[in-house]
DNA sequence: GCTTTACCTTAACTTTAGTTGAGGTTTTAG
DNA sequence: CTAAAACCTCAACTAAAGTTAAGGTAAAGC
């Protein structure tokens, strides 16, 4: 490891396949990462892909940010904060994830919303359809707010 | 509505335009829909769509199972339970959400882990990366990459 | 030294969940 | 009766997030 020299100088010692097993992605979506200016690489002499050790960090918190439901678009934007090529530190990485901590947990309200509907109202009686909230996107509960209620977009 | 007639016989009273409207989709979705043999309709006279009431139920589960990341193949699975021209009653239903609500459950619990993870981890002291979630995501988050999480637009 | 594995680029293809448009018919409103 | 709105089919298009293939170079293992 030969510390001491990690300053300024980010050491591109990583391998596109490396990155790739570490991570559990694979070759082909790190190229794509790169191409959408997710990541960055240097290239070795014989123009191979060399990438610092922050590039697992990144990978890392888009596959996270993918299982919140952000886009790659999202991400792309949310890492327009991040510099281009040097490893972030942790206030950087503190701004992304305090914003999608707070999707998080509203979507996680929701859903938690969306199950009891789905346990209250599909599986209950309420086959007269009079109350249900999945079945009365507008009419019955019609909780103001065009479309489905339990469904809805957002405020 | 002069009931007493409803048994056998679905009155197929819905225009494609009212459902549409009733269940906050668009009339090319409805279609679509009914071209994957999610939903069914009968035709007037003119060739028009003609749907009975149970469309709007069939159409908002279709809805709630997108929120939980249920694809429409998988949608289109669980359907195949169901009574394909009449209105399905409340063991039909239930029978479904149950699948969905234990899938959904599980889907918010891995959620929190994340949402833990990306507050005691990426906002925390642990850049050196040896013990971290998500720099790891093979051991922790890795688990289970099936099925994609469906956010609202709500960053 | 050779061969297998990893890597390179570019381009085309895949899947999901629809949308859009063209060209024509039906229903509804005035 | 006529015009507008809603509907019909079919085909083509879109976007996201990659994957796969082709043709060639670099690095690693024995």
């Amino acid at each position: 490891m030969s510390a001491g020299f990690d300053r300024g100088m980010e050491r591109q010692e990583l391998s596109v396949g490396q990155v790739a097993k570490r991570c559990g992605v694979s070759v082909s979506a790190l190229h794509f990462y790169e191409r959408r200016g997710l990541i960055f690489s240097g290239r070795n002499a014989g123009n191979q892909r060399r990438y610092g050790k922050d590039v697992i960090r990144r990978v890392s918190v888009i596959r996270a940010a993918q299982q919140l439901g952000v886009t790659l678009a999202e991400i792309e934007a949310a890492f327009a904060s991040l510099p281009r090529h040097k490893a972030p530190n942790r206030r950087h990485w503190q701004a992304l994830s305090e914003g999608w901590h707070e999707a998080l947990s509203s979507r996680i309200r929701k859903l938690e919303k969306l199950r009891d509907s789905l346990t209250g109202c599909i599986g209950c009686g309420c086959l007269s359809m009079d109350n249900c909230p999945l079945y009365n996107p507008e009419d019955v509960l019609g909780e103001e707010r065009s479309g489905p209620v339990i469904l809805d977009r957002d405020p």
